[in-house]
DNA sequence: CGTGATCGTTGCATTCTCCGCAACGGCCAT
DNA sequence: ATGGCCGTTGCGGAGAATGCAACGATCACG
């Protein structure tokens, strides 16, 4: 809608594949070099782009203090979090906190496992929607019209052999998740790996977060890790009912 | 530079405080609804900005995958993460690895203590930058002018008794870590926590990133901290050497 | 040591874009 | 039913952003 904004904004995922200089980002953008150097100099002004000792321009300190605190302000998040500690210290495994956005789940919670074998992930990674259970109980919980457009829209990259390979597979998975309200990854994303996880919803119902247990096989079997069930729907729903508890503006 | 971007951008650090309206959006900028409207249609387009159900907006999820990827693409960090896990192995330790940037020190890397009880910190988090272990290493190499300049311009917030006072305990306890190569924060953020920390230097021996050990008094005394100070200095070595042997360029 | 090239930077005139206004329409509360 | 509030849209004018061209610094190469 605003051209200019437009174009600064496009700089920003430009530079996140790495640093570039002022006549690779014109060039990119499709403008004259100082049009682009205007640009970088405002976002610079704000913190956004960084310019380093060879000169070339890269993402600045600013946006990792914003998200941060846009992360640590998210209502759900903060309900939900010693909830999650309190989880992963009677069971020992990494635990997920995960929520839905715009065609993207992402974790904004995680509590480390305390064996020594860890799963990677980070805060504000994408998840990989096609597998993982925080994912599929987000998705699960959207209108049907939009839950179909949305896994017509998607890539079913084959993690491994037992990763959902089409939409079709995968939007009778999430019906079934829709039914029984909890779900799994059992080596859907890494062969090793298994997750449960369960919905946390808020006071109409909906479905506003997803949380999750995963562990590697070598540490618990599957069967095993499904034992943890139970206490996992039991987190959710404790946090669920505090989440649906809170007035609506709570703290400024 | 540029009004219409400046203007966009500064909507950034007010939604990160919480959500807002359209309204308090407008008139926190000072302009019309509909100047503030347009700004926000273009930030949502980009992902920057969404719009939650009772139509209030606040940051979004690009902004996170944003300064996720481009922590993953720091130089510094990709090289030293290994070494960083390493030294965890050994010492079992929080070990944090963190760069200045601008008036700011920020932790770009971090490996969890092994023991159950653990300091609070989170990547991308703004570093106490008047105590902490890592910030006195990185200040310490600027330029005299700017390091007094820096000095002059921060606050000197009391977190505990033994926090820096002021500008010139500040600056004097640069010129100590200068000039002996590493340093310490021996409570001056929480008293029960200590750290000890020796910098990574570039080809051209400027300091470029920082590292260093954490551990609260109830696990090893300061003494007791003290003593992994040549395995600490030792693993900041071998990954100077390492960034140094890089070439400028690497993979694209 | 000199010379050419490359890249970032600046001032300026033109034009396009963004701005504020005012009116519309939906929603909620009264 | 009705009034107020908030988000949204079309429009003309004004101001801002754009591209151009020239400058200057830094670096590589002869």
């Amino acid at each position: 809608m605003s051209q200019t904004v437009d174009r600064a904004l496009s700089i920003l995922p430009l530079l996140a594949q790495g640093p570039a200089d002022l006549g690779q980002v014109a060039m990119r953008l499709g403008v004259h070099k100082s049009t682009a150097l205007r640009l970088l100099r405002t976002l610079h002004e704000h913190g956004l782009v960084y310019r380093q000792e060879d000169q070339r321009y890269r993402l600045g300190a600013r946006l990792f203090a914003l998200a941060q605190e846009a992360v640590e302000n998210l209502d759900v998040r903060e309900i939900a979090h010693s909830h999650l500690v309190a989880l992963n210290e009677q069971c020992g495994h990494t635990v997920h906190l995960a929520v839905y956005e715009e065609n993207e789940v992402l974790y904004i919670d995680k509590v480390e496992s305390r064996y020594p074998v860890r799963m990677y992930s980070r805060i504000g990674k994408p998840v990989a929607i096609t597998v993982a259970a925080v994912a599929k109980l987000l998705l699960a919980d959207l209108a049907e019209p939009e839950r179909r457009a949305i896994a017509e829209r998607l890539d079913y990259p084959m993690y491994t052999s037992r990763s959902l390979p089409n939409a079709g597979a995968f939007l009778k998975e999430l019906a079934v998740v829709r039914e029984q309200g909890w779900a799994t990854d059992l080596g859907g994303h890494e062969e090793s790996i298994n997750c449960i996880g369960a919905p946390i919803r808020g006071a109409d119902g909906r479905v506003v977060a997803a949380m999750s247990v995963s562990a590697p096989n070598v540490v618990v079997t599957a069967e095993e890790l499904l034992t943890l069930l139970p206490l996992v729907r039991r987190t959710a729903d404790t946090i669920s009912r505090e989440y649906s508890g809170t007035t609506p503006t709570k703290k400024a």
